[in-house]
DNA sequence: CTGAAAGCGCTAACAT
DNA sequence: ATGTTAGCGCTTTCAG
């Protein structure tokens, strides 16, 4: 496998056109203070004449930094991919990372062999720091990474007592107002399409659901609760299963937008009429219910702001040695579309 | 913005370890041949105790290689990511790639400044090669590389006259098969769904329907025709369209998968019977129509053979100065599965 | 404010 | 078969 380049105008070569020493160039181009303004000019100008171009493997060897961070999928079953909210998480980390100057990488890594590469790729310097969504809870790359110290930041974690650094939503506190408001309208018979709960996020959003109906005396048997995958099928089917159990149903918590589209479904088939028989909330990990169910209340987290946060952390991990884990937990909204 | 890595083990080290030279340990981690077995294996352990791993910044740097090709979206509108053709893509790129030890990274240019910002990450020597997926036809970034000389392959073509290498499907011949296959099933009024057409995928297929109708005998005035920009919800509108111009249509080739499926639902909304009164005809450009419409006769491009096909072409622009274009255009197949 | 010089960690050509 | 050496192109002290 030979591959060349070429390779272009060097800063040397620049600096004899230009007149001056090479630490005089690398200071210009780098925007580094203390640099007459005419001089810088020169330099400028023989920039442009040579169409320079600094070679960022040598800069990244004598300034030990990449000047990237990678985005890390590690979702073994790809769909991930293909959903709106990731590209809007995508969308938000771009945004946040434009006024660094660093690019984002996506990588992939969906075996073990895949990996370890990547694991080669980060210790060899080739980012400053690592990003991972929607990761397993027995993944173990976060610790390799944490391991290999380098900055790392998950979006979501993966139990109760994670241990490395993480941006996540206030899932309980979220789920917990959405039932609260349910009972507030007059709500009683409230059952909760939960996701996969081998997923801390499920696991998060039933407690929150738990803790809502306890505090207002009511139980919450197994009955009431059915567990989806996140996708709309999947809440289909556990709502055609939580009809059948209780006919009586006159509230659900759903455990994301697609979840709730599903439920919908299947409440409109079996003749329900939402909202005024069954009143369904869930939560917009996508913009998606918001196209095709204007009018469903969500339990909003503000995506945008997730991608803010998580560069914010990236940042201060690489600023600072991690001495410590960071965390953030983003309040969530509740948006009010219709009354139920 | 100060980010520091701490710089594990030096090939020096390792090298000093195994009581050996530097130039030795290199040949033992890039596995060159001409090392005596024992001191392979010394080499080997004195790695695995000290825990080295390679700096890709200073091997680039020497090697003048960077061991990374970067996959580039210049979709403007983000929505394309979130479709299972990308995804699809990606993951064939991923397995082609495995074997060459390369880093797949994907990387968003959706703005000028984000354009230029990869265009220096490219010209820095951090990637080996570019991987350019649906490019709009003004989309300068294509010239833009391969003016600076990085091998450059494109999934697609921005015209009939592309001057960087790219793979495409048979787009033509396709169109032109599933017409023929529709007029050999007796049907005569064939009418077709177009993509947008300043796409030229889209002007390919269009010519397709063209020639086998011209072919049969049969016009193709353009009332027959209908524009789509490949979604479900264009599709309908565009049978809607076709069927209140030509109530006698007997067949129609859709753009796509998904507009097919539009097609499909306009068609059954006006009482049409599928495949019986119309027989639809799509591009399965993703595996869509292959979940919701099973028995959807369609026009099949083989992914799997596009990533690998789009590999090939870039290892062999990296291995030979780019003396030519390189362009492969993939066979296509049509697949029935009901008759029409 | 600017030039000179010392690396950064590795590969590859040249010795041995 | 293996050690030695000369860069790769840049950042960063350290003098001036």
């Amino acid at each position: 496998m030979g591959r060349r380049r070429p390779g272009g105008p060097t800063l040397e070569e620049v600096a004899v056109r230009a007149g001056v020493g090479r630490g005089t160039v690398s200071r210009v181009i780098n925007n580094a203070a203390g640099v007459k303004a005419s001089t810088r000019r020169a330099v400028q100008r023989a920039v442009e004449e040579l169409g320079y171009v600094p070679n960022l493997a040598a800069r990244s060897l004598a300034g030990r930094r990449a000047d990237a961070v990678a985005l890390v999928l590690t979702e073994p079953d790809w769909r991930q991919f293909a959903e709106p909210f990731f590209s809007e998480i995508v969308r938000s980390l771009g945004d946040a990372l434009a006024d660094t100057g660093m690019q984002l990488l996506l990588t992939l890594v969906r075996s073990d062999a895949e990996r370890q590469r990547f694991l080669e790729y980060a210790r060899g310097v080739r980012v400053d720091g690592a990003l991972l969504v929607s990761v397993h809870a027995g993944d173990p790359l976060p610790d390799m990474l944490a391991e290999a110290r380098l900055p790392t930041v998950m979006l979501g974690r993966r139990s109760g007592e994670e241990h490395v650094s993480y941006v996540d939503a206030d899932n309980v506190g979220g789920a917990r107002s959405a039932v609260a408001h349910l009972l507030e309208r007059g709500r009683r018979e409230i059952a909760t399409i939960t996701g996969p709960l081998d997923m801390y996020v499920a696991q998060c959003r039933l407690r929150g659901y738990r803790e809502a109906m306890a505090t207002a005396g009511q139980g919450s048997e197994r009955s009431w609760v059915a567990e989806s995958d996140f996708t709309q099928e999947s809440g289909r089917r556990a709502m055609a299963e939580l009809l059948e159990r209780h006919p009586e149903i006159d509230g659900v918590l759903a455990a994301s937008d697609t979840t709730a589209v599903g439920a919908l479904q299947a409440l409109r088939a079996a003749g329900r009429r939402v909202p005024e028989d069954v009143a369904v909330i869930g939560f917009d990990d996508f913009p998606l219910a918001e196209q095709t169910e204007p009018r469903l209340t969500t339990v909003r987290q503000p995506l945008e702001e997730i991608g803010r946060a998580m560069i914010r952390l990236l940042l201060e991990e690489m600023e600072e040695p991690a001495v410590a884990w960071r965390h953030v937990i983003l309040r969530t909204e509740l948006v009010v579309r219709e009354s139920s």
